[in-house]
RNA sequence: GGGCGCGUAGCUCAGUGGGAGAGCGCUGCCUUCACACGGCAGAGGCCGCAGGUUCGAAACCUGCCGCGCCCA
């Protein structure tokens, strides 16, 4: 049993120490069933989908930006939505598997020694002993999420789902199987989709040779052959046509002519292709089909043979003739050496280009012709089109949206089987004759011919496609026309929040299969957060050795001083620099907030939050720290609009340490210190109502220290008494510009008698009395002891008008004027000097003033107000310049 | 090659037409009874460059330079 009891008031220690704190509160919240919701639940719907983490996962910085889900979780569950937030895994093929492979390695074993049925076996007992650790570690974050919902991409419902989709995709025609182009990665040894493949400049050569026409021996004078460039020369085995633009004038007499393979029995055409760039090399280009894009799609055009001339372990095959055999990157040497002995190599030259690599290995991925399923996206893809355009989604931040539409226009088919064992076995039967059928279930005989000798398709489906059904699935749906209460509910989820890198891998899937199925969109706003980098606006990587663990500022600083650091830093879109110092001034935020609730404590006298007391007994501070948090709360209520965690972190931190902990804690002092005890109540109930409010609006963004700081405010036993499920904080008063502008003059005096004293090494504890003439001195004798406190005086008087006297300074303040006896204060000449620099400050600013209003373009055409606020600071800057003067000449007659 | 974004204090970033802001860092003073993880005060910016629009530009337009990302 956890003790929930919050420490007494007199044991609390100094200073804020998360640790211990935060691991039982997120015990309580998750054994108090805080964070689970049913779909009967009361309020409008609000639903996030946690896009699962990688089984194979440990909690990195990305991770912690599920926090701004978190916050809108926790944010809709104040404001009376029926909130629900799914957490669960995703079962990454590909990564999962290396990782048991490489565990079987340092066995001596490879998968094929295991066998499949025992291979697929170790990698659940693996998923079972570590895969869970990074949702423990999620936990660790403090993240509200549904755990009695918890699911997993390659578990038992989940599985079925992704059998349903893919047999209804194939029964509508649109998954279907096909010999063609993909990316291959030898290392991973399977096929890739064209978004796992990165494009990385690499510095390679551009080699040109020439093909000599059949009916011409190399070598000879004159035109020989024709010359081509290629940065893979290997390719060139494969090569079964050279094109040429049909409008380059240089080869319009050879289109139609052939040129003999030089290390193969084979000729080839010369054809004219509007899709050759004649400003690149030579003009005319080698085609490839086999193993090139491009060519391939050329090759359809053309009708032209495809030859693979490399295997899928990136060896050269029988097709190579006497290359055959080697590694394709040696093979490029030993064609370039054999071209030379030709005579048919030109020249080499460095050459800067993008090369494919696989996204997982940086291995060259391979074009390759293959056996593969594919998904006809076309349909799919002009339905999300449509729904992005009619604005169904709404894109966060909206430029994004571009990138969808432009995505989404031109997809190619989606590759979706892989070669790899840890997946969902793609549910496709083979007979003798290669008759292919597709099932829900393992089929008796083959469907086109009866055959009962059948044998499943070995490759299973690209994670993505189950993930992409993830908005429904975690929602129980599992074949088309399901309707569960949770759909009913939940679905479309309210938001989709991911880093933009993965919108085309999964968001925009998702948009797709949950259109195509559901007939609806999966979420109603996506919502796009930048990547977090270093301190230093660098991507983090291992290799630059700057990859930050979040669980090591868990460990030193708390989550919450880490979210806090995030949300500091999240303004929308954009990217997320993470310093170690950031983290640091979180943390003495939240000291600084322990204290100010601690200070509260020791003051409150038992006060909790309540009622605020009639307008009637408010004093000035009071009236004004209500206003001022009616400013706060406002702000954050805005910034829940475009989620602006910055804009709402800095109107509270402002909020908290500026005014109430610099100002209305001090204020506050001179009462509670006092002996008026019906203020004193007073105070003690404003206090405990603003410290009420101002925890509920922090509570999102650093829910641990919120909560326990809030149960000690109210004397909350935890459990369902939480802070978690307390009202959103509507306004209490309206803001008051006149209350402000009174505090203001207060405010404005002491601080200028504080520059004074600091400007002249006055120490603060020196008392001093301090006379004031004042337009407001009816406001200002209304609070002398306030002032007083504040400015560190020993009294005040009032005077209607200050007297020049040797001897004194006087402040000049908004409001009026006060005078210091300078006598055994200050160093005279400093504070000459000091004057001085004031005096040519305030001279510049009166110029740009006068020239402004000496323009008449500006006194005609700009703003009456514009014209009159500047007329003002002429007049203001003059009366300083004055007033400057007279200090100074007063000086004078003390040196 | 195409597209997008960025360039503001030493660092990281806010700021979308009317006297430059924050956090951290820096300087000085202060261990005053919530907090030294603190308090008070201060220094520090041709707002990338050049044109243009405007009475007025960090902001709007054009060009250039530099950096980053995505796509081909």
């Amino acid at each position: 049993m956890t003790d929930t009891r919050p420490t007494p008031v007199d044991d609390l220690p100094t200073a804020y120490d998360p640790a211990g704190v935060e691991q039982r509160l997120y015990a309580d919240w998750e054994s108090s069933g805080l964070f689970h919701a049913e779909p009967d639940d009361p309020g409008e719907p609000f639903a996030i989908v946690l896009p699962p983490p990688n089984v194979t996962g440990a909690l990195h910085v990305g991770h912690a930006l599920y926090i701004t889900e978190d916050a809108m979780v926790r944010h809709a569950r104040m404001t009376g939505h029926n909130a629900v937030w799914v957490p669960g895994m995703d079962h990454a093929g590909i990564s999962t598997q290396t990782v048991v492979e490489r565990e079987l390695a340092t066995e001596g074993l490879t998968r094929h020694d295991l066998g499949r049925d025992a291979f697929i076996e170790r990698v659940w007992a693996w998923v079972e002993e570590y895969g869970g650790q990074i949702l423990n570690q999620l936990r660790r974050l403090g993240f509200s999420l549904d755990w009695e919902r918890e699911a997993f991409t390659f578990d038992e419902p989940r599985s079925r789902a992704v059998t349903e989709v893919f047999v209804t995709l194939h029964e509508q025609g649109l998954l279907y199987r096909g010999n063609r182009l993909i990316s291959w990665c030898p290392q991973c040894m399977t096929a890739l989709s064209d978004i796992e493949v990165d494009h990385v400049e690499t510095a390679g050569t551009l080699t040109r040779f020439v093909y000599p026409w059949v009916d011409q021996e190399p070598g000879r004078d004159g035109v020989t052959g024709i010359a081509v460039a290629t940065t893979r020369p290997e390719t060139m085995l494969g090569d079964t046509a050279i094109a040429v633009h049909p409008d380059d004038e240089r080869y319009a007499s050879v289109v139609g002519r052939t040129v003999r393979h030089p290390f193969l029995d084979r000729t080839i055409p010369v054809i004219a292709d509007d899709w050759v760039d004649p400003e690149f090399g030579s003009g005319a280009v080698k085609i490839t089909p086999a193993h090139d894009p491009n060519d391939f799609a050329m090759a359809e055009r053309h009708d032209l043979p495809a030859i693979s001339v490399i295997d899928p372990d990136a060896t050269m095959n029988g097709e190579a003739g006497r290359f055959a055999g080697m590694d394709r990157f040696d093979a490029r040497e030993a064609v370039v050496t054999a071209l030379d002995e030709s005579g048919l190599l030109l020249d080499r030259e460095d050459y800067t280009h993008q090369v494919g690599t696989c996204s997982r290995t940086g291995d060259v991925v391979e074009p390759l012709l293959s056996d593969q399923w594919f998904l006809e996206v076309r349909p799919l893809a002009d339905k999300a089109l449509a729904a992005v355009e009619a604005g169904d989604t709404r894109v966060l931040p909206p430029r994004l949206q571009k990138f969808f539409v432009e995505w989404l226009e031109n997809l190619h088919d989606w590759c979706v089987s892989r070669q790899i064992w840890w997946g969902h076995r793609i549910p496709a039967w083979y007979c003798g004759d290669d008759h292919v059928t597709v099932a829900r279930d393992t089929p008796d005989a083959c469907r086109e011919c009866g055959s009962t000798d059948l044998r499943q398709d070995d490759d299973v489906l690209d994670t993505w496609f189950s993930s992409q059904l993830w908005p429904f699935t975690v929602f129980g749906w599992e074949k088309p026309g399901d309707v569960t209460p949770e759909l009913q509910t939940w679905y479309p989820n309210s938001v989709l929040e991911t880093g933009y890198d993965i919108n085309t891998f999964w968001v925009s899937r998702m948009l797709q299969i949950g259109l195509w199925f559901l007939d609806d969109v999966p979420f109603t706003t996506i919502w796009n957060h930048g990547l977090v980098r270093d301190g230093q606006g660098k991507k983090m990587s291992k290799s630059f050795g700057n990859v930050i663990d979040p669980l090591e500022f868990i460990e030193s600083h708390g989550a919450d001083a880490l979210r806090l650091a995030l949300f500091q830093h999240c303004s929308p879109g954009t990217d997320v620099p993470l310093s170690p110092d950031w983290v640091e001034g979180a943390r003495r935020f939240l000291n600084k907030l322990f204290n100010t609730i601690r200070f509260a404590l020791l003051n409150l006298d038992g006060t909790t939050p309540g009622e605020l007391p009639d307008d009637a007994e408010l004093g000035l501070a009071d009236r004004w720290i209500l206003s001022r948090l009616e400013v706060a709360r406002a702000a954050v209520d805005d910034a829940y609009g475009p989620w602006d965690w910055a804009r709402m972190s800095t109107a509270l931190y402002h909020f908290t340490w500026d005014e109430l902990a610099d100002w209305y804690l001090e204020a506050a002092k001179v009462v509670l210190y006092g002996d008026d005890e019906d203020a004193k109540s007073t105070t003690r109930a404003v206090l405990a109502r603003v410290l009420d409010d101002l925890l509920r609006l922090w509570h999102p963004l650093i829910p641990f220290v919120t909560e326990e700081l809030w149960r000690h405010l109210t004397g909350a036993t935890g459990g369902r008494d939480s802070l978690m499920v307390q009202e959103w904080p509507s306004a209490r008063t309206t803001v008051d510009p006149d209350v402000e502008a009174e505090f203001a003059v207060v405010v404005d005096l002491v601080t200028e008698v504080r520059r004074f004293r600091s400007l002249n090494d006055v120490a603060p504890s020196r008392r001093f009395p301090l006379v004031v003439s004042s337009t407001r001195a009816d406001l200002l004798s209304d609070h002398v002891d306030l002032v007083t406190a504040l400015a560190g005086l020993e009294s005040i008087s009032f005077v209607e008008e200050i007297t020049e006297r040797p001897g004194t300074s006087t402040i000049v303040f908004g409001a009026g004027e006060a005078q210091v006896e300078l006598a055994g204060l200050i160093d005279v000449a400093a504070e000459r000097a000091r004057l001085e620099r004031e005096l040519d400050t305030a001279r510049g600013l009166l110029e740009r003033s006068r020239a402004k209003l000496a323009n008449e373009q500006f006194v005609a055409r700009a703003p009456a107000d514009v014209v009159a606020a500047e007329r003002d600071r002429e007049a203001s800057q003059e009366r300083s310049i004055a007033e400057l003067r007279r200090q100074v000449d007063a000086l004078d007659e003390l040196l």
